[in-house]
This record gives structure tokens, sequence and C-alpha cells, in this order.
DNA sequence: ATTTGACCAGAAATAAATAATCGGTCAAAC
DNA sequence: GTTTGACCGATTATTTATTTCTGGTCAAAT
């Protein structure tokens, strides 16, 4: 494993490829799109891809990864600049306001046949930690940190964390986007909503949840950067 | 229009017909099922379901009244019987405790084509009520009689009422039932979390809420059974 | 008056044969 | 060392012909 020959370091060869596979697999979808097709867009040959990437299949492993790590960023950074006014619920706000950036995410998320096609047969999904819902198990160091309520049932809590997301994102299936209020001001209420239900009233030590999260969204970052490096075929 | 010829009044028939309709449709999906099927299943002959229906269509149309009724029905007797503890929120809490009972109602609303496949395509969807959103009018009747806080902007609660609603009903496409909490758990936080955010503090003139909505149900079921008895063809 | 089920025409599924396309390779060009 | 694009086997799409099935009807049976 990793011993296979190694890829192309033409790096803005690479990001063309991706750019192109990513505007392609929104207009066309995975199976409707072909290497011909990315080649063309990216302005190479066909043959240039696997200088790059194995197969289709891994080369949209590597975009899916690589708006992961992009999302990521966008939220810590703007995490950062919310230092003052913080509180737990910021995180799951950022989530949603800037996941509109990612629409291949959002089709990952909402398992978008129209996307994704049958690179959703071929690929073990639950690799990637987008597909993995709220943990308990973080919404427990929260709430150790005091900025989640001490009586909230955490299994419940992010349960529910994950059915408003899904629902925010999957809602325009029955409501047309046109007929919505602005995704601003929804994602706005959205807020106010965890800020009054998950909050303790004292507001907790946020101070400490801050620094616990940031922890772990590097992590999470991290994680993604690894397997990026790791992209060879074992 | 309406003077087609009129159909049999065999009641307790029309009843098995629709039950084995009911639980074909489960079963096998709209394009799946036939109508002799039907028939086999109510252990009638197939022409005897023309007796009282016109097509296909328009028995499933029945059907999906039918149970839009007693839906209704299930809720305003439970608000009924809540006479004393009740909020505004009761009846959103309850539509979502007792949807489970009415699959297929479930399967409208979530666009299931598992469950109806083409029927979508021949019915105009908007004609059943329940394809209809929480309506920020009825929200501003709720808030004119005090029930729902005066600061809320209505189309959003509106929205944000439905998007929760959507998500908890199509979440399961993503965690599997067994890995979620007890749903009666999850729609008392599901009230909690309206009660909190939705009702004011000092929880408003209840009976007048209270009457206004069942004053809106009565109306609303009234309007089905109207349906269900001009449901000749025109 | 009711109810049935054989029957019909159109729709849909199946099968077979053929054509087109695509993911991936690699000798040749650069 | 890089990059290309003609080429290949396999999958997929298209066409055509044939068969089966199904929603709906109605003369006959009850």
């Amino acid at each position: 494993m990793g011993i296979k020959a190694q890829k192309s370091e033409n790096k803005p060869r690479e990001k063309r490829i991706l750019e192109a596979t990513a505007r392609l697999l929104l207009r066309y979808g995975y199976d409707k799109m072909t290497m011909s097709d990315i080649a063309e867009e990216a302005g190479i040959s066909k043959g240039a891809i696997y200088l790059h990437y194995d197969s289709k299949e891994t080369l949209v492993d590597a975009l899916i990864t690589r708006q992961s790590i992009a999302y990521a960023d966008d939220i810590m950074t703007l995490l950062e600049q919310d230092m003052d006014s913080w509180s737990f619920v910021t995180l799951y706000q950022l989530a949603m306001r800037l996941i509109p950036r990612y629409p291949l995410l959002i089709g990952l998320i909402r398992n978008n046949k129209n996307i994704f096609g049958t690179y959703f047969q071929r690929t073990a999904l639950d690799m990637f930690h987008l597909k993995r819902r709220s943990r308990p198990e973080f919404l427990q160091l929260m709430q150790q940190a005091g900025v989640i309520r001490a009586d909230l049932d955490l299994k419940l809590a992010a349960y529910t964390l994950d059915y408003m997301a899904y629902g925010l994102l999957t809602i325009e299936d029955i409501i047309p986007p046109e007929e919505a209020p602005p995704f601003e001001d929804v994602v706005n209420f959205f807020g106010e909503i965890l800020e009054k239900t998950f909050t303790p009233p004292d507001g907790g030590n946020k101070e400490a949840g801050k620094a616990i999260l940031m922890q772990l969204i590097a992590a999470y970052k991290a994680q993604l950067v690894a397997r990026e490096e790791t992209s060879d075929k074992e």
C-alpha cells in the first residue's frame, strides 16, 4: 500500500482539474460527466488527469476531501473573527451559513443522486466525516465546559440538531426557494432557537468552550489533510 | 359536472377497498399495485371497485382524503383531551406525534416516489391541503390571540416550523431509526423548543388561542369532508 | 339491482441485436 | 521527464420486435 507510482506535483493543473470536476459534477452529475469532459473543461488532455488521479472515483474522492477542508477552514476563520460574541451556538450557525458555498457538500449530505449517481454505490460513504452526524461526545465536551445546559439529554440534542440541519437543507424540495425568507434570516433565527434551548441561562464558560471547539475543528481538519496526503490507493 | 352515475353506497365494501388500497400502496407502491391486487386483497371482484371509484387515480385520491380526515380527527380529539395544559405548541406537537399513524400521509409530504410513483405526475398535488405548509396567516391569528410572541416574524416562524417538521420526517434517510432516540422523546423536545422560542413569557390568552384553533381545524375538516362528498368527477 | 370476470386496447416489460460511449492505457511526440 | 490522444475492452445506450400485463368495460350471471 502506498507504493503506487507517485502522482504529478503540478499543483496548478491539479487545481484546475478539481475545479473543472466540481463544475461538471453540478452541471451533469457523476454518471454523465466523462473524463473527456473534465479534460476539455480544464483545458488539458485526458491522459493528464491520470497523472494526478488513478480513476474517476478517486478524483471525486479528492474533490470532496478538498472541499471539506475548505469548508472547515471557512468555519474556523469566521469563528476566530467572532471571538468576542461567541457562544456554543455560533458553530452551528456558521456551519449553516457557510454550507451554501459548497453545493457539492450539500449534495453529499442530502444523498443527491442527481449529482452523485452511481458514485454512491461505489464508495464507502461513511469514510467521509461529513456524512457523520453531530456526535453526542462532542456535545458532552461542550456540556462539561458549561456552554450547554446541564440538564440536556445529549443524544436527543444531537438528533435534534441533525434533523433541523437536514430539514433546512432539504426543505427546498417542498418550498421553492423564492418563497422562502432570506436565508440569512433563517439562519439567524435558527441560532436564536439554539441559544434559547441549548444554552444555559448564565451563558457558561464561553472561553473554555471555544478553546475546546477550536481544538476539535483543528483535529478534524488535520484528519482531512492526512487523508488528502495518503490519497494513493492501497 | 357531478351528474356522473352515482357510486355504490355499500359503505363496508368501500371501507375494505380503501383499507386494501392502503396496505398495498405501502407494500407495492402505486405503480406495482394493480386493480386486481386490490380486488383480491379486499376479497371482491375487480369490477366492484369501479362501482365505487372511476379510476385507480380517484381511488387513491379518496384514500388520501379519507386519511387526512382521520388525521384531523385524531388531532382534534387529543386537543380536546388536553384542554387544561394547552398551549399554542400543543397543536404542532400533536401533529408530529400522530403523523406516524398515517404512513401514507408521510409519504405524501415527503414526495415518496417509492409509494406514489407516477401518481405524482398524474394528480395536481396542491389540491391536498396537507401539501400546503404552515400558513403565516394562521400564525397571525395565534399571535393576535397572544399565544405567540409578538415580536416574531411570522413568515420566518412558519418557514422554521416547516423545515423542522420536514427534517423530522426525513432524517431517517440519514440516520437509521434504530439509532434514533425514542420518537416520543424527540417530539417532546420539539415541543420544548417551540415553547421556549415561540411562546410569550406570560403564556398569553390560552383560551382564546385554543378557541380559534379548534375553529380552524373544524373548518379544515369540513373542507375535506366536502371534497369527499363531491368526489365524482366533473 | 348487484356483482362478476372474460375481454379489449393501450401501455409497459422483456429480449435480442446493434451501435455508441467511456474509463483507462501506453507508445509516440514533445 | 512530461504530456498527449489514438486505441481497446467493457459497459451502456438505442433500436426493434415480441410478449405480457393492466386499467377499465360490459354482457352475462346472480
